[in-house]
DNA sequence: TTGTAATAAGACAGCGTTGTCAAAATAGTC
DNA sequence: GACTATTTTGACAACGCTGTCTTATTACAA
């Protein structure tokens, strides 16, 4: 424990500036009473020395941590990567740690293991994403260790705890119309997982729009897939073999909607002159695939920077919205056909 | 600062157990000399009011943190997902945190940036992603700083720092063997982005299974690209539009090569019929796009475990290899044809 | 049994901050 | 100029753990 080359201390500053330990830590803290002499002295010692407090002696000081937790379970690489991306963003600049933590939605020990984390880690505040912000379960937990926390896109409509969510339902209610509008009446949809409960917010949308412009969809129009690329061809399978197929099919999100397109190849569809597919998620392949596809984009950044706002907001006593709602895009591209009258 | 409800505390245990803080202490970092008796005594305390030790009183007594920094810089969503993940998975088990830290490569506060936090959040290691691998700088930086770390995949030959590297330049060369074992003899290759070295590995694989066979590669036939769709494009419009075009194309990663597929699909050819195409990396999207893309794949997530494992061993003291390499592996699809003899 | 070595357990001082409270300096008033 | 307010600074004890050094206990031999 000899100080040789170790880094500068508090101790170092305070010496150094012929002022206390404490005021030191008032000016590094940017508290009130101190006047602009000693700060700018103080300050000028903490430049020359490139002083960088101890985070692990302040939080052990001030008896609690500015740790946030983003909890995930395999979602796709492009969700969880953008919005990480904007979660680090916000609390770089808020001075926040995270600490990025894999979950399996179904497995035992998914509340212990995350009671755990929570505890050994001490985390202040806890970002959940889909499908994870719909078991009920963890959020029980969560109030109960009374811990701040936002969820990403929960699905039931009317949760009581501090979210972000995007109005995929509207938005899919205005791709169904774009649909519509290009004269397509007979439009199959493929729901998502059962489990991922925002996913099929998206199906509602649809509906909405269907019973706006008085369209019925036969039930044989409606299939359920799992979100994988394979299901989306499985349910097309069955879609294109129908005596009467349908004119337009709308997948929950792009994987299923490759997989339709996979599907139509093979039966000789030609899309989207005899077909046409539309997605959700505006995932990179979008663009790749033939037709490139049109699509509903999440601001998937944004919704990363907004949910640690919130959170961080939550903690530090503001008293902000808790709840907001971010704006889904569609993208159009080329996978949808104007029907002949 | 009352001791209210707060977490169980080290002197919690003590108390309960009868023994003094210090024996607590050993039984949890499991140190010698401590009889049977006496462990199992506290560690049922332990257990009964479900103590975790704080990490952050624990590092600053220690006076070292147990804390790894994953330095990335927008790398494609799929490769920083599996490589985070293996990090993650083996750091959770050897009960070390992480620390995500996007960059930017060409930013001018880069080093200052790396530098600041490894002295704010005590990093003591660092593993980097390419094209971060290979910033002289900041390997100078590492080396300055004298903090432990692992490059993942840099492209220099012959880098004295550990790492973890896939064998590229082989896959590249089979990959090529593959195709001239179809048949191909007129074979392109769109080489990556020119300062991401790792990439360009592939290039020498190539060469080397051309000059294996004899097959002499004209000028032509290199084109360089960005890594990105676009460029893909751009370089197999080039590519087809050569009087004799090639009839397989080689790009240094799949978004070009589904580049190449769209521009050929615009030109009227056929794949695999009339040009083979083949990529690198395995993208999810391979699968997706028509045909599936024959491609390369890294073994990401076990190549971010290795890292991780490879730095904590470094800071344990231990004398293991200090540069890995691991296999990549052909994955072989429908996207190149048998030639006629 | 006594003496000695080995083993087990404890006392206590940090680690680098912040919170509390008291002291000093300054400003404001009559 | 003396006397309050007010603002600015400082002393010192936490925070919850680990390292060092001591002391107590046990094991073993003679």
């Amino acid at each position: 424990m000899k100080k040789n080359k170790s880094v500068a201390t508090m101790q170092d500053v305070a010496k150094e500036a012929k002022v206390s330990l404490k005021t030191v830590s008032r000016v590094i803290n940017k508290e009130p009473n101190v006047s602009t002499k000693t700060i700018e002295k103080v300050q000028n010692v903490i430049d020359a020395i490139d002083y960088q407090p101890n985070s692990f002696a302040q939080t052990l000081a001030r008896g609690k941590t500015k740790i946030i937790g983003l909890l995930y379970d395999t979602p796709s690489p492009n969700y969880i990567s953008h919005i990480m991306e904007g979660v680090l963003t916000q609390c770089y600049k808020s001075d926040y740690e995270v600490i990025i933590h894999p979950c399996r939605f179904n497995q035992l020990t998914l509340l212990r293991d995350v009671e755990l984390l929570i505890k050994r880690t001490r985390l202040s505040g806890i970002i959940t994403t889909p499908p994870l912000s719909d078991i009920e379960d963890l959020i029980k937990l969560f109030k109960e260790l009374n811990i701040p926390r936002v969820l990403i896109s929960p699905g039931s409509e009317e949760v009581d705890e501090p979210s972000v969510k995007t109005n995929d339902r509207e938005a899919s209610r205005q791709m169904t119309n774009y649909l519509i509008s290009k004269g397509h009446r007979r439009i199959a949809f493929i729901k998502g997982h059962p489990s991922h409960l925002s996913v099929n917010d998206r199906a509602k949308g649809f509906f909405d729009s269907l019973n706006q412009s008085n369209i019925v969809c036969p039930n044989e129009l409606i299939e359920s897939g799992l979100n994988t690329y394979q299901s989306g061809m499985d349910c097309a399978k069955r879609l294109l073999s129908l005596k009467d197929i349908p004119t337009a099919i709308f997948a929950a999100n792009d994987e299923m909607a490759a997989g339709v397109i996979k599907v139509a190849y093979q039966n000789n569809l030609k899309i989207p002159e005899d077909l046409s597919v539309v997605g959700f998620d505006d995932t990179p392949m979008t663009k790749m695939i033939s037709p490139p596809l049109s699509t509903i984009k999440q601001p998937l950044g944004l919704m990363g920077e907004e949910s640690a706002k919130n959170l961080i907001n939550q903690l530090e006593g503001g008293s902000e919205e808790r709840y907001s709602t971010m704006n889904s895009t569609l993208i159009i591209r080329d996978s949808v056909s104007e029907m002949e009258p």
